[in-house]
DNA sequence: ATGCCAATGAATGTCACTTTCATGATGGCG
DNA sequence: CGCCATCATGAAAGTGACATTCATTGGCAT
């Protein structure tokens, strides 16, 4: 999995004449092992301990890069960052977002996507893309 | 319904001993006369042209008012601005947005809802709020 | 090893708010 | 009414998260 989305960037980068990097391959690591929906300044924070000599700019574009390569998704989830989740290949889920602790919570809901387009449908539109997200209180906060 | 949100936000200033102003009126006009999804920045320039008297600042704490007082809602839709729309109270809907004209469009759909608290209560959430919003070309830009 | 061209990162720019502050209005009270 | 404590206004300045510039560095094909 891990190994499967360094082989799509690599390809993706030959492919654009795009050249490997130590900064790179050390952010598209970072990346890879956080499970998190992070922001640009969380990973640029989270590599500055081992790595202080890669610069914000550096991390900003290189996770653009990412997006583009179809390893990463840019995410707003309203608190004025923008968040990179990984992605696969034809995968897609929505999320339950904790609005106390800022826990994410990924879900997928098959009836919710078809009645989705039969809303799109029945108004004429051609669906290219949607975003759902509940926010509340998660199981822990609740307590 | 514009002569009852004129009433709620009225009440809502009188609660918090804030004043009536002419700015206040004419925004609130404007606002309730258009029935768009606006920027503070297309607010603004639509007063501009009959009250050129009236700030950007003005109009800005004008929206946030109103978004205090229930009758308006803060909305981003991935366009770099934030939009206020009408809303009255106990009333919910989810948005069409189209790609390449910025068209938007209202639905609801009870079914959705139902399986958005079934999702949540699957994984212990308690909803506040959600957001579903499906991008694609509206029916026009498909032609 | 050489040279072209991409990559880097410190610095700067951008943009959409957001706040400040000097000045102007509002409206309760006598 | 007329006062005046407060609130409101808007030009200007500040903020914060991105986005870009540019001098320098570093891949990598030859
Ligand atoms: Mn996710
Ligand atoms: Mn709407
Ligand atoms: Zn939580
Ligand atoms: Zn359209």
């Amino acid at each position: 999995m891990k190994r499967a989305k360094k082989k799509v960037f690599a390809d993706f980068m030959s492919q654009r004449g795009l050249k490997s990097t130590k900064q790179r391959d050390i952010i598209l690591d970072s990346f890879l092992s956080s499970d998190r929906h992070l922001s640009i300044e969380e990973l640029y924070l989270k590599l500055r301990s081992k790595h202080p000599n890669i610069g914000y700019a550096t991390v900003y574009r290189t996770l653009k890069l990412f997006a583009e390569a179809g390893i990463a998704r840019e995410m707003q989830f309203g608190d004025g960052q923008t968040r990179y989740e990984h992605v696969s290949e034809g995968e897609h889920h929505d999320h339950l977002v904790c609005t106390r602790c800022g826990h994410i919570e990924e879900f997928e809901n098959e009836t919710i996507e078809k009645l989705q387009d039969e809303v799109a449908n029945s108004r004429g539109f051609l669906i290219e893309r949607h975003r759902l997200e509940i926010y509340g209180l998660c199981a822990n906060c609740r307590k």
